[in-house]
DNA sequence: ATAAAGTCTATTGATTCACTTGACTATTTA
DNA sequence: TAAATAGTCAAGTGAATCAATAGACTTTAT
């Protein structure tokens, strides 16, 4: 049941991002300060952030003065998509997977256990990562800092 | 975010002992049996079973009239357990793992707004996996099953 | 003794993961 | 206008993991 290193980073990236433009909605971000303060390849990085910019949550420029910037609020952009651009599907076995369904050998889907129950798991995930926008994740953490300077 | 077939051979294995369980406590099932069930290849099937008998969860006797069956009822046997056997923790990143703890490199964990997402989905999870024991498998199924009949 | 079962260890081939390399393109500014 | 800066794109690589397979061995019942 795990996130791939390719899932983490566009998810600290995508917070840092949408930390950027909760200052200013126009600021742009260079690949390399995100790589420096989350301590993620460069050149990886540079991968999964097109990737995410070709799914259109990103927009950049080229050239000084350029980098990335969200395509959209933070509160338009949940978790949730942007682990299934990086990561696929979030379902535990595909024969429960709303994006990318497949038949499993079971006699019979409609009274499979198992089915059933990775059924309640995936919808589980999908529930907490579809609801949770950057933004909500933005004031999780400053509630978190806050709290912290009690 | 998704099971191993190594996983998912073990449920579909445990959810098929759990059934002659039912049947009588005492039944012997032979690898080869669940093998030819639910298709899954029979060597590969033997280092699973195993992997769950060091485990505790099974028992088995060699020879003629042998196989395998549960050690324990099958309500006291959850999903949760068997999975993380086969697979591993069930947290989908290590900061966030009760039984394999790993410290990420976020610079402070308790402002990390990834970990805190993270830990509910290890806990919603859990909470499903942990609560769902091999009878309450077998109960759904057959609800289904009746529920098909009409 | 023999056949039927599980046990144990090792190996394999394919795939995926987590990067790395390097050449190219667009944009700004001196 | 050329030099510097920043993103774009395609390919390659080494290690690890996955999903099996192979084969020798042990235990048990008849």
């Amino acid at each position: 049941m795990r996130l791939s290193k390719r899932g983490e980073y566009g998810l600290r990236a995508m917070i840092i991002l949408a930390h950027a433009y909760k200052e200013s909605p126009d600021t742009m971000v260079q690949i390399r300060e995100i790589s420096e303060q989350d301590k993620i390849p460069g050149k990886y990085l540079e991968q999964i952030l097109l990737a995410l910019k070709n799914a259109g949550m990103l927009q950049s420029r080229m050239g000084i003065g350029g980098g990335y910037y969200l395509a959209r609020q933070p509160q338009d952009i949940s978790l949730g998509q942007i682990v299934r651009v990086l990561d696929g599907p979030l379902a535990p076995i595909r024969c429960v997977s709303q994006m990318a369904y497949e038949a499993c050998g079971c006699p019979d889907e409609r009274t499979c256990g198992l089915r059933m129950v990775m059924g309640d798991v995936r919808n589980a995930i999908a529930d907490i990562l579809d609801n949770t926008s950057l933004e909500n994740v933005i004031e999780r953490m400053d509630i978190a800092r806050a709290q912290l300077e009690n």
